[in-house]
DNA sequence: GACTGTTTAAGGTTGT
DNA sequence: ACAACCTTAAACAGTC
């Protein structure tokens, strides 16, 4: 059994795909694009797994750059000189993960062919900007409705209009300081009601300390503001990542109830966000295997 | 020279 | 069992 204690588990790889985490990154800037450099220093400041063997996952992620549709590059304007070109999401990959396992995709993102790929060349910016500007009109709408129909908010906030499961607010709530729908984060998750604490904060820090907000109050593992962790009723999509596999820190026997997830949740309706792979530790997986240092 | 981006290949893991 | 997905490695070309 792992032993928690001297040595943490900060060094423990992080559940997430390549895809996942520079999809956080992308979405944690501001521009929601971002070069290379900043995608691995993104990585590299959150999971300090990342800081050793720079030359082995730094070549894993710019083949996913590279090979998966759902990122697209953006290149350099005049202006802003500088090695390679950003990187952004393409504006419809948001349903890559709706199985809630940023572990593993349910389906790859790819363009479809009745759809052209995103244009290359100085189009390319173009293009990105011009669905920013429909998504952004869209949560806008959302917001306006949800002024109006305060019971919708939960809902006109999120399932629909949930289409990045990397947003920032799901996320890495916590450094976040964006808006959402126009209104500040913090205000909208405040105005949605949702709980904050439990034991799940608690299960999850002592899984990953190293991105824990250190300090007090709504924030929870991965700097994720804990009340994002429950999803609203009627949502299928849990809000935030949470491993599918068990971990030494969360043994499979562990089991927390839809209460204790979110203790305001109605159980019936939905709260129940961890997902129970196979139950055993496989060998050779990088993504399952957990290597704790005694 | 270092970094960035693309492509191919192989092997392991997971979902159906 | 199979297909799809993920990771890793490597080669190569282009750019700064």
């Amino acid at each position: 059994m792992p032993r928690p204690g001297k040595s943490s588990y900060s060094d423990q790889k992080p559940p997430y795909s390549y895809i996942s985490l520079t999809a956080m990154a992308i979405q944690h800037s501001q521009e929601k694009m971002l070069p290379l450099s900043d995608i691995y220093k993104f990585i590299m400041e959150r999971f300090p797994y990342y800081r050793e063997h720079t030359q082995r996952w730094q070549n894993s992620l710019r083949h996913n750059l590279s090979f998966n549709d759902c990122f697209i590059k953006i290149p350099r304007r005049p202006e802003q000189p500088g090695k390679g070109s950003f990187w952004a999401l393409h504006p419809g990959c948001g349903d890559m993960f709706e199985n809630g396992s940023f572990l593993r995709r349910r389906k790859r993102f790819k363009v479809a062919r009745a759809e052209p790929p995103p244009p290359k060349g100085p189009q390319a910016l173009h293009y990105y900007q011009h669905h920013q500007q429909q998504q952004h009109a869209q949560a806008q709408a959302k917001m306006a409705a949800a002024e109006r129909l305060p019971h919708y908010a939960p809902y006109g906030l999120q399932p629909s209009g949930f289409k990045h499961p990397f947003a920032i607010e799901n996320i890495i709530g916590r450094d976040y300081k964006g808006v959402v729908g126009g209104l500040p984060f913090a205000s909208v998750m405040h105005h949605l009601g949702y709980p904050v604490s439990g034991p799940l904060g608690s299960v999850v820090s002592s899984m990953w300390p190293h991105v824990m907000d250190s300090g007090p109050g709504d924030y929870g593992p991965f700097g994720v503001h804990m009340k994002a962790l429950c999803s609203p009723p009627g949502q299928t999509l849990p809000a935030v990542p949470l491993p599918i596999k068990p971990t030494p820190s969360m043994p499979a026997t562990l089991s927390l109830s839809p209460q204790h997830l979110c203790p305001s949740t109605n159980p019936a309706t939905g709260g129940a966000l961890l997902e129970h792979g196979r139950g055993s530790e496989s060998k050779g997986g990088s993504l399952q295997s957990v290597e704790v240092h005694s």
